[in-house]
This record gives C-alpha cells, structure tokens and sequence, in this order.
DNA sequence: TGACAATCGTTCAAATATGTAATCATTATT
DNA sequence: AATAATGATTACATATTTGAACGATTGTCA
C-alpha cells in the first residue's frame, strides 16, 4: 500500500529540514559561481557585507562571526586588503587590534555584489508567484529567528 | 527614512535566497551533530538511506550520485564495511563492478537514523504550526524541483 | 609602581583532506 | 585476437586546516 515508503520519505529525505539542507546547498552553491565572476568567494562577499553594515570591528570579533579561527582570518583578510577592497587601521584605543574598513574599491564592489544578489534571489525563486515568494521569505525568517540565527551572517565554516 | 537599509537587507542578506543557504547550513550542522551520536557522517548517513532505496548499485555511480570522485568513495565505503553497515558483493554479470548492499546491522541503525530525522524536523521546524509546516515543506519542494533538483540526494561535495 | 595574566594579530609546523594520474582486472569493440 | 574502454583501487603530489607558539600591547592586582 505504500505506507512505508510514504512514511520513509517523509521522514528524512522529503521533510522540510532535508529540503533547506539540500536548497541551501543549491542555493549557496549557485550564488558562489555567480560571485566568482567579481573573483570573490561567499566567506569574501561576507566580509564585505559585515564591514559595511559595521566598520571597524576588530579582526578577532570577525573571525568569530565568520566561523573561521583567527589564524586562518589572516591571509583570507591579506588577500582582500591587497586587492585594495579593504583596510587595516591602527585602533587608536587598543593598538594590538586592527580595525577593518572598506576601501572606496571595496564599497563599489558591494554595490556589483547587490546586482548579483538581487538576480540570484529572483532565478532562485522563479517557481513561485510574488505572493508565494513573500509567503516563503516570511516562514523562513520565522524559522531562523527561532533557531538563534544571527540576521544576515552566514557561517560557512565552523571551527573550534 | 531608512530605505536605503530596506533595500539593502532585501536584496543580499534578509532575501529568501539567502535564508535558505543561512538556514541550509544550520539545518545540516544540526543534522551532522545530532547524528554523531550513532557515530555517523551526513555522507554516510546519505549513502545508507541510497543503498536502502537502490540496493547493489556500483560504487561509481554512488560516489556519482554523492558528489565524490571514486578514489575518495574507496576509503569511504571501507569504514562503513569494516564497520559491518554494508557489504561488498561481487557482481555476476560483469565482474568488474562491486555491487554494495546493507547489512542487516546497516538496515538496524537505519532505523535509528530515521528516528533522529524525525526529531530533527521537529525541532527545525519548532518556529510553525502543523499547517504553516506543511505550506513551508510544499514551497520548497517546488522551489527544489524548479531548480533541478534530484529529490532525496543532498549534493554535500562537488567536485570534477 | 611593578609583576603577572590575558588579549590581539601573526607565524609556523604538523595533521588532514583532496584531486590527478597510474595500475590491475574485466569487459566491450572491431 | 588486438585494442580500447570501464570499474575499483592505489600512489602520490598538493592544498587546506588546525593548534601551538610568539611578540606586542593592555588589563589586573598586590
């Protein structure tokens, strides 16, 4: 009769938590050879994201949010400040801490990224209607205010 | 007027595009911790669930299906073998190719395995009530068969 | 004030993971 | 029968990642 096979798939393959793993790896996937065209990498893209919603913060602090140890932060943070996207500042008031900030380069590039994001959101989304597109951004919100995940950081990396 | 912030959040970081991979990567942490406990791996979890649904496929195929090249699916299956979850059987029609199948200890914790996705669906999906979790399950099925994807396989690795 | 612990950024070496190419057995092709 | 192609495996070379150690600076506390 099919039960089983039914109750298999609900279960673990065709439940929602599967479909988010499964989409967000799509999706995460997809978003990163859009960006590779800018040569940048989500955890870069990120960075660039972090440092313009909150200039300054210490590279520790970033490492953190970005779920990387900080020894692996720096040549990811060399990189980008040779490519002339972002800025080390000595911090006037604790001068062991680098404060990081967008270059005029790297506040041009964030604007290229949005373009891309806002194709990205729309190609992902093309199965739904713009009602069904709200409807979903609103579950899902929901879904991840109440799991505690912090609003706009993605963390692609775990580590100690 | 805070438009400008508006625009920005919608577009890259509170998109729905965006809360999938967000959301897709903690539901996939919280999968890998929860099945730690049965000593398990999301890829080893994913190849017992394949071998359940398909049984004696070739080890190419799998590593295919898994998103791994077959020098790293060698190694890979060798654990789950000596650890008596599956078996190697050589296959009469063409001598070449292993055929893997369960054991019945593989088929044991199978049945665990599909406990801890029930209980992590619930937790997941703790934020909704019974009917929004339907609706949210139905959009992003949708969503996943626009985009191309094959139902049940979670792509964890890419690769050549 | 001075000694000691803690923190930040950084470097370095070791462990780990990963992909490519070569190898062996078997099968398909001609 | 000779040759090419395929599946599993191995060997090796390379990249990634981690954890500890270090110098510089700051906080703590007697």
């Amino acid at each position: 009769m099919g039960t089983n096979e039914e109750a298999e798939r609900s279960a673990t393959q065709g439940g929602a938590a599967f479909l988010l793993a499964q989409l967000g790896a799509h999706a995460a996937r997809a978003f990163a050879a859009r960006i590779a065209a800018l040569d940048l990498t989500p955890p870069q893209a990120g960075l660039l994201r972090m440092l313009a919603a909150t200039p300054g913060r210490s590279q520790r602090r970033l490492a953190e949010d970005l779920g990387m140890p900080p020894s692996r932060f720096v040549p990811f943070a060399d990189e980008l400040e040779t490519r002339g996207l972002i800025e080390r500042r000595k911090n006037p008031d604790d001068r062991r801490s680098h404060a990081l900030y967008l270059t005029e380069r790297g506040v041009e590039l964030l604007a290229e990224l949005r373009k891309v994001g806002a194709a990205h959101e729309r190609d992902v989304c093309a199965a739904l209607s713009p009602d069904e597109h709200t409807q979903l951004t609103a579950l899902l919100r929901r879904v991840a205010e109440q799991q505690g995940l912090t609003p706009g950081v993605h963390p692609g990396y775990r580590s100690s």
